[in-house]
DNA sequence: AAGTGGTCTAGACCACACG
DNA sequence: GTGTGGTCTAGACCACTTC
């Protein structure tokens, strides 16, 4: 079982770079590289046969070989040079991808009755009564809305928006009884970029009377700020209960996904 | 300012296809079928030329069309499907980036001083003392280990990870003068496969007392199981003080970074 | 100077899904 | 059937970087 075979691991015979017949022929070649860098064949700091060189090995043309390798190199496994050649990276990734999904759809997932209620809802001025958006000049006029998503009638998620009216003027008119605001923005509202925050806060007064829990429970917080060609759309808080929500992820290698 | 130009936008134009001669022409192929759909000209469920069409309206070949296409279906923008064609996505990306590097690194990248120190190091039997991990056998050898990571002296992270040492036999004898554990096993091990979890937490005594934050301060959590080859590698849980650590990301359809 | 990856084209065959 | 995307090849020119 012992994984430490790279003190006595083989440099890749030519066996190693057989294709399993599996698929697209550029999935093969990525995960005949893939498997042979996770079997140690080429450690950190190796450098694999130029594109020339596996054009042979593998019989493939070049077109095919670089797709895969390029595959490879967006996945942060192997750093691409000019004349320096493919390298096998010392490090492997440090940033994951995280699903965010809308709230209504975490519930609906876990087969839970998923409801939401519109607590608040208020045109506000920018900078005016606690409400600062510094995205967004000051005196802008915004939505506040304040919203509670329930699973099977307990609080999951809180979400506290702030809209920019002038990006959004239609906003104004919708009532909101069939879809949730993200819903309905994701869907009218197309976005150039992203920001999000997650971050962890003790529950203060408003927020444990609101979600059901001890005053002081701790929360995960996660902020996301929406932009569409320079211009702010939307900026959201949305607090969970710590111990109703949790985000999970699962990454695999492309081509190992079936090695747990 | 107002976005809502869907109302009023124009069915795309042969000027639309015009190319902005930067960089790459897959690149330049990309932007412009973006921007055509940032702005409106291409709306949810509109369906997008064939690709023996683009390649006339942009003058490329089909390779460099699909190539471009292909990006965009990546970043679920559009969807693609034979016969049918490719459509525009009524909903945009629910999965995001999030950075999740070395807690050393967020430390020293913000300028402050980083330090660790080993809390605790045993060798302890799966399932006994408290210790269990599902993904192995009980009984198997684990190593334990508690680190707290420091910056300017104040804790920001509690480290408690198990190591299975069937799989890594030589962390026995590392002593971890140089490297944190986490940098050790990345430079050492390989791994195929990651799962994340992120949730809050109230520090419980024990806890609290690490990190130097009062009983039932809120904690950001984030679990990291790794394996390699299915094989079990390491299950790490980082703690972080709610009020000194979060997670940032900032994502931007690629074209569109300067959008902001 | 020469090797390596970056990109592009023209042409081809195939698989799938819709009518 | 037939249109659309999925994939592949052979050949080419170029840009960058190291030798």
């Amino acid at each position: 079982m012992a994984l430490g075979s790279k003190e006595t691991s083989q440099p890749p015979s030519s066996d190693d770079f057989a294709l399993d017949g599996e698929g697209p022929l550029f999935r093969q070649i990525e995960r005949a590289i893939t498997g042979m860098i996770l079997r140690g064949h080429y450690k950190a700091g190796d450098r694999l046969p130029s594109e020339a060189d596996l054009t042979t090995k593998f019989g493939a043309s070049r077109q095919t070989v670089n797709k895969a390798i390029t595959e490879l190199a967006k996945q942060t496994l192997v750093a691409r040079n000019r004349r320096a050649g493919t390298v096998v990276s010392a490090r492997f990734q440090e940033t994951f991808q995280l699903p965010l999904p809308d709230i209504s759809e975490v519930v609906l997932e876990r087969g839970d009755l998923y409801e939401f209620r519109i607590l608040k809802r208020d045109r506000v001025v920018n900078g005016e009564s606690g409400m600062t958006w510094s995205a967004i000049p000051k005196g802008s006029a915004l939505l506040y809305l304040e919203v509670l998503h329930l699973a099977n009638d307990a609080p999951v998620q809180l979400e506290r928006r702030l809209v920019n009216l002038a990006a959004v003027p239609r906003i104004a008119k919708e009532t909101f009884n069939d879809t949730t605001p993200g819903k309905w923005l994701l869907a009218k509202i197309p976005w150039s970029s992203v920001r999000h925050q997650l971050r962890a806060t003790a529950a203060d007064n408003a927020l444990a009377g609101i979600l059901g829990v001890a005053v002081g429970a701790a929360c995960l917080v996660v902020e996301r700020q929406t932009f569409h060609l320079a211009v702010p759309i939307t900026r959201v808080q949305m607090t969970h209960p710590g111990d109703r929500f949790q985000i999970d992820s699962l990454f695999a290698l492309s081509g190992f996904e079936n090695a747990d």
